[in-house]
DNA sequence: TGTACATCAGTGAACGCGCGTTCACTGATGTAC
DNA sequence: TGTACATCAGTGAACGCGCGTTCACTGATGTAC
């Protein structure tokens, strides 16, 4: 109960000042996301749960959309941190075809795994509009510091170091590979297969993972 | 200003009654959605515009999602339609590989080229839910009577048949092939891809639809 | 070390909005006699 | 052919809701002297 830092206090308040604000909401907001997607980030709840009056938001972001685009890219760095522990738990010495292959299982069974353990996240890290000039800043990054995109270039990349995707064929090469996990994620998050049980589902993931590695 | 039958009259009304109300409000409902998708699809302005009361629409669906689902039907009809139309321009007489190949090909080409053409009545189609169970119903499918998930297992038959896929290898190949051209379409009509140019959008659909007929 | 003051992160109350939905109703239509 | 009646597709008014946002404000904090 004593020895508190108003600046890193986020739980409770100290007096009259919040601390840190803008984290708080930003954190209230990720909450909000996980249950609902983006479109339950809403502004008054929020603050509602932060225990500060709506307008109070205002001081950190123009309106509604800026708080939903910062709580965005937080759940893109959450994306980002999945993909990179799958990455991470691969063994290092590899062939160097085979560990182009295997970065590339990664980054799509670690995209996989975020959009079926964190449905709301996934769709709000996905869904609203972050273009991809925009797509390295640092709080879309992992703890390693890169962004999901960048961890899927780094695999392709590896593809044609190692021989087993010719150069010429590497331009949009992330499209195609991004497009397919992608889909399914959301064909079954918020699509027609919506309903498919998770056996078959985790079954497709993997085919939707073969058919990438093995059509590029 | 004469001769009109009460009962196919849809513009105006013929006096108390209106005559197919309920084909009127889904009308106005696709053209909600062709412009703002599902979401745009409002209770109260598709009676707005069809000029009539709010509650009347309850006395033909039970509640906006209904409506909403018997829009994302029709959505979905125009996308069959869409679909079948680039599948009956591809040539009769080619081998039976390349006419499997072709087919696919045109399922790929013709749910993008409906994605780009009509992004709102896409996301109405395909992001609403409507369980594969329930897939193959009449106002699903195109003036063909088939529907997209249909005329995409139907170019996999193929496949078999011609011997460029083998049996054990089918089930499951659909929903890889639909994903991949799914992801895409998402990842540019609503995700992080919003800003990729017409082009490179292009380019990046035939990549796709190659990735899916050489992978599987 | 003490005091005056500017700053600005919060408060509290209020707004207009459009939504989905419910209520009790009215009056055109088709049918039975 | 005419009339009485049941049906039920529409009307009109109203509801409560929660939202985003704006207003004029207050009072804790850090800084200059």
């Amino acid at each position: 109960m004593a020895q508190q830092d108003a600046s890193v206090e986020v739980a409770g308040r100290t007096g009259y000042r919040h601390g840190d604000l803008r984290s708080a909401l930003i954190s209230a907001g990720l909450d909000l996301a996980r249950t609902g997607g983006p479109d339950a980030v809403v502004l008054r709840e929020a603050t509602r749960r932060v225990g500060v009056s709506p307008n109070a938001a205002y001081r950190h972001f123009a309106d509604r959309s800026a708080l939903v685009t910062a709580v965005s890219d937080a759940a893109l760095g959450l994306a980002a941190a999945a993909i990179e522990a799958q990455w991470d738990a691969l063994p290092a010495d590899l062939p160097a075809a085979e560990t182009a292959r295997s970065h590339l299982r990664a980054v799509g069974s670690g995209y996989l795994r975020f959009a079926r353990d964190e449905p709301g996240l996934f769709r709000t890290a996905f869904t609203v509009p972050t273009d991809l000039r925009q797509a390295f800043s640092a709080d879309k990054a992992g703890p390693a510091g890169r962004t999901p995109f960048e961890l899927l270039s780094t695999a392709l990349d590896e593809f044609v170091d190692s021989g087993i995707l010719p150069a010429e064929r590497r331009p949009g090469a992330e499209f195609a590979a991004w497009s397919a996990v992608h889909g399914l994620a959301m064909l079954v998050l918020e699509g027609p297969l919506r309903d498919l049980d998770p056996e078959t589902a985790r079954h497709a993931g993997l085919r939707v993972i073969e058919m990438a590695v093995r059509g590029l």
